[in-house]
DNA sequence: TAGAAAGCTGAAAATGACTTGCAATTGAGA
DNA sequence: TCTCAATTGCAAGTCATTTTCAGCTTTCTA
């Protein structure tokens, strides 16, 4: 882990930026977060452990790490980011129920040989994606009607 | 284009929702708008053609829209989220460079392959779903570093 | 290694998309 | 036509995110 530290580092001033301990000290609470996170999650995460750093202060921080490929932006509910570590894996898609709100993870490999070959066939640069998938779970299925003309 | 109309209100009427001059109007907006829309745009295209449709009433007809498979959300630019209508075709995928912010539309058939499999291998009800993919366009990824680590 | 310039930060105010409360209006069944 | 619940427009409210700004670090230079 301190390798990526030393990578972020490295890019924060490759950049011109300011290598500060708040950026620092972020990187290192999200890598320590296993699952899914948002803004206010990590920002009480950190107050816990009497951390002084603002919201702000992340807000400001989630760009960089997203263009330095440390994290990603994986889904949005209820007009909230959340965000994961990019580890080795491409990260995975998202089923989110619009009646309960539920959501689900699943991986496929096609999804991720597809961006892949976009990828390349592109002139682009990817850092990040997500599919999300919106509809109804098996719970909140039923008594739906679809417009079916005729 | 009368047949799908129709078909709005009986979907409205089966809802027990009442069919309001409204909520045809801002379909029939909708249909005859060719590409994505986000609802100040079509706010101001109604009101540029004397409509007295208010914003918040776009805003609460549009999640119907959406459950009756009339329109999804294709992707969030700027907090804002942009629509289209669903036709026969399955939606695409967004590039959306992350520094200009020019959003480019790709299709692949893999990519609807995946999503039809994925969703008769479930007990999911598939509404709608967006892929967006977050990078740098080709003008724009010059600069870049990535933080491999040595 | 002091000093300065440029970046950063926290706190608070601002923004902007979207939602909700409310009084007046309208659709639809009786 | 009557009646009542659903709907509408407007204005006010929410809430995530962004911006402003004054004070504080980081880093560069002499």
């Amino acid at each position: 882990m301190d390798a990526l530290i030393e990578g972020f580092k490295q890019f924060i001033k490759k950049r011109g930026l300011k290598y500060t301990s708040e950026r620092e000290e972020i990187l290192r609470e999200i890598l320590s977060t296993k699952d899914h996170f948002d803004v206010d999650t990590l920002y009480l995460q950190l107050k816990s452990k009497n951390s002084k750093i603002s919201k702000a202060s992340i807000y400001r921080t989630i760009p960089l790490l997203i263009e330095g490929g440390y994290i990603q932006e994986v889904y949005k509910k209820g007009g909230q980011s959340y965000y994961e570590v990019t580890l080795n894996k491409r990260p995975h898609l998202h089923f989110i129920c619009i009646k309960c709100s539920e959501v689900k993870e699943a991986y496929d490999p096609r999804l991720n040989e597809l961006i892949d070959d976009l990828e390349r066939a592109s002139n682009y640069r990817f850092l990040t994606f997500h599919l999300e998938i919106f509809g109804l779970c098996p719970s909140c299925r039923e008594g739906k009607v679809s417009h079916e003309t005729q």
